[in-house]
DNA sequence: GGCATTTGACCAAG
DNA sequence: CTTGGTCAAATGCC
């Protein structure tokens, strides 16, 4: 038994729908998987060069904000509704249809250190009480670029990072109205390449009629309205954001999300396949060109690292074990997941789901 | 020129 | 020492 979560459902098969015990417990992070039919090749070469231009990381939806993408500011749905919104077959509330968004989960308080480390941090300098933040799932809708619209017009992004055991940055944005302290944290999720993770931490102070126009929310009530709260033991508390949305519309917007995670034009995904975990996944930091090699373990039980040797990924024998972690005879981690970061602000990752039987062998020259 | 993003550097916490 | 969070100069777009 994977989850019992209420939102259990809304998600495609295979999901793990626990999400706020996922990142403390790698174990039950299952992530989805992608076929890659012929990337390698090129995935190799890439490893061996320059870190990629930020913008050809970015731009393919790894949901760092692209370089030169022309000003990727938020947009206004209520100015400008985007095309074919009106025939979408998900029966929304009225005043969620204009958002790009869909929230599909949240939770007040998450057993989360890394982001309560941060939300305390904040509250102690402020000396305030311990922060709660606000835990967001928040989805794109189809055809939707950027991060998730959330109603409120003026966050201004500060901060981009690249998370450790995160395939994705997490980008920082705080009110830009100077004496706001809203802030929020916003990463794609690792499984699914248009859910957000959306942090909130602090209040705005600058939401009423007399605030700075930029900095006023549209509509605190259609936020709300979209909500699921989910209790510390996965039960719902209200909400009925995404009760209306058909297994169907699930179906399509899985596969949207799984051919949106192809990273750059030579990766050849196949979104056809149902999502098999089919174990662990490895990482690789480079240490050379200003940035560090590392081997380590993603999303399996154990977070040790394996290996610092600056080698290539080797190819290995995955077992259909759960829990372990596969090393090849030297007692190399094998990899099937590709970090590529130079800096610590953005990373690329070259997730390569694949059928392990047609693994070609990466090895070095 | 103004504004928003990018990104290297810095800092604090663990 | 590592990592997450923030700052601020550089850069790009309108």
């Amino acid at each position: 038994m994977r989850s019992s979560s209420a939102v259990e459902g809304q998600f495609p098969p295979g999901w793990n729908t626990k999400f706020f015990d996922v990142t403390n417990h790698a174990k039950d992070h299952l992530s989805p998987r992608l076929n890659v039919v012929a990337p390698l090749n090129s995935l190799r070469s890439s490893l061996h060069k320059d870190p990629l231009p930020y913008h050809s990381i970015t731009t393919k939806g790894n949901g760092c904000t692209p370089r030169n993408s022309g000003s990727p500011r938020f947009t206004d749905p209520f100015s400008q509704p985007p095309p074919g919104e009106g025939s979408s077959t998900q029966q929304q509330h009225p005043h969620e249809q204009n958002l790009n968004t869909r929230l599909l989960a949240v939770d007040s308080n998450p057993p989360w250190p890394r982001i309560s480390s941060a939300a305390n941090s904040e509250a102690r300098k402020f000396g305030g009480q311990k922060a709660k933040p606000g835990v967001v799932l928040q989805k794109l809708n189809d055809g939707k670029r950027g991060i998730p619209d959330d109603g409120h017009r003026g966050w201004k992004k500060y901060g981009n990072k690249a998370i450790q055991n995160s395939n994705h940055c997490r980008g920082y944005y705080k009110c830009s109205l100077k004496e706001c302290r809203a802030k929020k944290m916003v990463q794609l999720t690792d499984r699914d390449p248009t859910l957000f993770e959306v942090t909130y931490v602090g209040k705005h102070s600058c939401s009423s009629s007399t605030a700075h126009p930029r900095c006023r929310h549209r509509s605190t009530q259609m936020l709300s309205s979209s909500l699921v709260h989910v209790g510390s033991n996965g039960s719902s508390e209200g909400g009925q954001a995404t009760s209306t949305v058909t297994k169907e519309d699930r179906a399509e917007d899985w596969k949207t999300q799984r051919a949106a995670a192809s990273i750059g034009t030579n990766l050849v995904v196949d979104v056809s396949n149902p999502i098999i975990d089919n174990g662990w996944k490895g990482g690789k930091y480079s240490n050379e060109h200003n940035y560090s090699y590392s081997y380590f373990n993603m999303g399996m039980t154990t977070s040790t690292t394996a290996s610092t040797a600056s080698e290539e990924p080797k190819q290995c024998e995955v077992g259909e074990g759960d829990d372990d972690v596969d090393q090849d005879e030297e007692g190399d981690v094998c990899m099937d997941t590709y970090l590529h970061q130079s800096s610590r602000h953005h990373q690329a990752a070259y997730s390569l789901w694949h059928d392990f039987d047609t693994y070609p062998t990466l090895s070095t020259d």
